[in-house]
DNA sequence: TAGCGAATTGAAGAATGTTGCAAGTCGTGA
DNA sequence: TCACGACTTGCAACATTCTTCAATTCGCTA
C-alpha cells in the first residue's frame, strides 16, 4: 500500500468525518433505510449544493454509498455497524450531558450559597 | 438551560472532539487506566504544551477528568462507555479499510486487464 | 523562601474546513 | 434533440482549528 497511515490517525479522521451537523443528520436519516437526495433535502433544510458537498465527504470515506435510480440518486449506509456507533454515541452523550447538568446544578447551588 | 442546542449538533461536536490524532491516542492510553501527563508525554512524542492543549479540549467536553497528585497531574476517562465507543469505531474502521482494500484490488485488476 | 520540575495558559500565524454561487452532468419526457 | 428537474463540481471568501513559543501557575524541597 502507498501510505502506511497509523491506525490512530485513521480513527481520528473517521471521527472527524462524523463530526459535522449535516453529516450526522444524514447518517441518522439513513439509519431507517436508503433515501433519495430529494428526501434528505426536504428533512435537512439547506442548499442542494451544500448537502451534496457533505454527501461527497461521506462517500469519499466509504461511509455511505450512492446509486442512481432513474432521475434521482439514492444514498444508503455502507456498513452495518454505523448505526450501532451512533447508538453508542447517543448513550455516551446522554451520560455526559446529564453529568454536566448535575455539575451545573452544584455550581449554581454553591454560587447561591456564596452570595 | 441557556442554549437549547439541537441533539444532532451536540453529537457532531462530540465526534469532532474525538477527531484528532493526539486526542485519540490519549483516549486509547487512558483505556488501560489513569495516567499522569508525564507518561502520556512519554508515549506520544509531542511538546508538553501541545499535549496540554488537547487535554484541555477533552476536559472541556467532560470526556476526561484530571486531578493533581503531588507534583504530577493524573488523567482518566470520565465515562465508562468511551472505551466501548472506541471499540465499535475500531470494528467499523476495520470493515471500511477491508472494503477499501478489496475495491483497490479490483481496480488494480481492472487496470492491469486494460493495459 | 528561592528555585526547580511539571503542567497549563495566552496569543499569533499557519493550515484546514465550510459555505455559497455559478457552471456543468445526467436522465427523461415533450 | 431541446429543455427541465435532480444533483454534483469548482472555486473563492470566510471561519475554525492547530501549532508554536513565551509567560505563568502550582507543588515540593533545599
Amino acid at each position: 500500500m502507498s501510505a502506511p497511515v497509523p491506525l490512530y490517525q485513521a480513527k481520528a479522521e473517521f471521527f472527524r468525518v462524523l463530526g459535522h451537523p449535516v453529516r450526522i443528520r444524514v447518517l441518522e436519516l439513513l439509519q431507517d433505510g436508503p433515501r433519495p437526495v430529494r428526501e434528505l433535502l426536504a428533512d435537512i433544510a439547506i442548499e442542494p449544493s451544500a448537502l451534496s458537498q457533505q454527501l461527497a465527504v461521506l462517500r469519499r470515506y466509504g461511509i455511505v454509498v450512492s446509486r442512481r435510480e432513474g432521475p434521482s440518486v439514492v444514498y444508503e449506509l455502507a456498513g452495518g455497524d454505523i448505526a450501532e456507533l451512533l447508538r453508542t454515541a447517543r448513550r455516551i452523550l446522554t451520560e455526559l450531558i446529564t453529568g454536566q447538568n448535575e455539575l451545573l446544578a452544584e455550581l449554581r447551588g454553591a454560587e447561591a450559597a456564596a452570595q
